[in-house]
DNA sequence: CAAAATAGGGACAGGGTTGTCCCTATTTTT
DNA sequence: AAAAATAGGGACAACCCTGTCCCTATTTTG
């Protein structure tokens, strides 16, 4: 009961593939700065937690073992169990199989934020939280979107990969000086610092003999 | 077709969950330490990929949009027409709905490694590699797990999470101090290093005021 | 009680990443 | 031909994380 921290933001993660929930994890600290984040692998930790602390915040991925995740039902029970031992939190519903039956059920649970898998991109979270402060809730359908292929090289530094990243999509017109006065306004750096970024990831791609055609 | 980097191993990961696709890229990178893994979000840039690259090991995840995820053929399809473009590579399934029946399927087909998303773990794609390498196939289905709770702060660094997570796992009767041997040993580092982090862990947990229970 | 374990620190070097600033050729655009 | 963009570098300080070593109280265990 002692367990209010005025100043933190409390999260729970449910969600049974691991790799997933780390991700996730690590995406709401970074959108939610001062926060303590619990992560739960199956529901049965998922309730010691609830039953033991205070959060504001619980994301449930209700496709878990022990469940058929092809019954609507037992989809729902999960949520509604958790929902009932949170009554003051937040709720999103994080799916591989998103319908928009699904969502509407949710709803009336009293969830907030339903989210397809593959519409959650790195930074997507923060979106989504400010999303939900204005409007109350905020829904991501599943979405084919025509990402660009991915490119990642074990040489390089998470900013040379990003920066990377950013000026493999340059649209032909955009000239690269133009990109890196974006890059720099969205980093909060200067646009010679990306500059330099992006020349040394090149040149390290250069040395190890491949770059991707049209960089 | 000059794309043959004979230092670098050359890997392909086709899933359509973002977050997860970024987490097995991070996870292969750190798993072949000299590597070069391109993304792919759906079918259709895997297959310019694979045209135009040529690939070691290619990850595919077989539920993806526009292909029915409930459709046996459908899914069987996605992995045959992969394996048909990369016959020198070797071949992985991940999946989220996993079944004895698929990975037979995928086994006459080819594919040598066949992993749930719920059974892997930071650090296993490592293990699946060498069982790969020494058995020729690895398979790793669904598997309810009794993982321990998950505690993240965002003011931990990585060691310090890394030491605190396993500390909290300690089993009674075990002192922290063979602990410290323990995770000294695993990590390379000195036991009083170890012990060193974890202090320094549980101080900031102290200072902003909550500290898990038998920490 | 004596010995071991634990809590709670400080100092310090090394390494990598980040970010800024500056430099010169070469190529492309206008 | 002149101007802008680009390639390809170097130097440097600041910062954080890592890892090692050392220190003193206090608590727990044998």
């Amino acid at each position: 009961m002692s367990e209010q921290t005025s100043k933190h933001t409390h999260v729970l993660v449910i969600e049974d593939q691991h790799l997933m929930r780390l991700a996730l994890i690590h995406e709401l600290q970074a959108a939610l700065p001062a926060s303590i984040v619990h992560g739960a692998a199956n529901v049965t930790i998922a309730l010691d937690l609830l039953e033991s602390h205070q959060f504001d915040l619980v994301v449930i991925d209700p496709g878990m073992p022990g469940y058929d995740p092809k019954s609507q039902d037992d989809r729902l029970d999960v949520v509604q169990v958790i929902l009932d031992l949170s009554p003051d939190a937040i709720h999103f519903v994080v799916t591989g199989s998103d319908t928009d039956e699904e969502w509407e059920h949710c709803q009336k649970l009293g969830v907030v934020g339903y989210l397809a898998k593959n519409n959650i991109r790195p930074g997507a979270l923060v979106d989504v939280l400010q999303e939900v402060a204005e409007r109350g809730y905020s829904v991501r359908l599943s979405n084919e979107t025509t990402a660009p292929p991915e490119f990642y090289h074990s040489g390089l530094t998470p900013r040379e990969q990003e920066i990377l990243g950013w000026m493999r999509q340059r649209p032909s017109g955009i000239s690269r000086k133009e990109i890196y006065e974006q890059l720099g306004e969205r980093f909060d750096i200067d646009a010679a610092s990306a500059e330099k970024y992006y020349k040394r990831a090149r040149a390290k791609l250069l040395k190890t003999g491949l770059l991707p055609k049209g960089l």
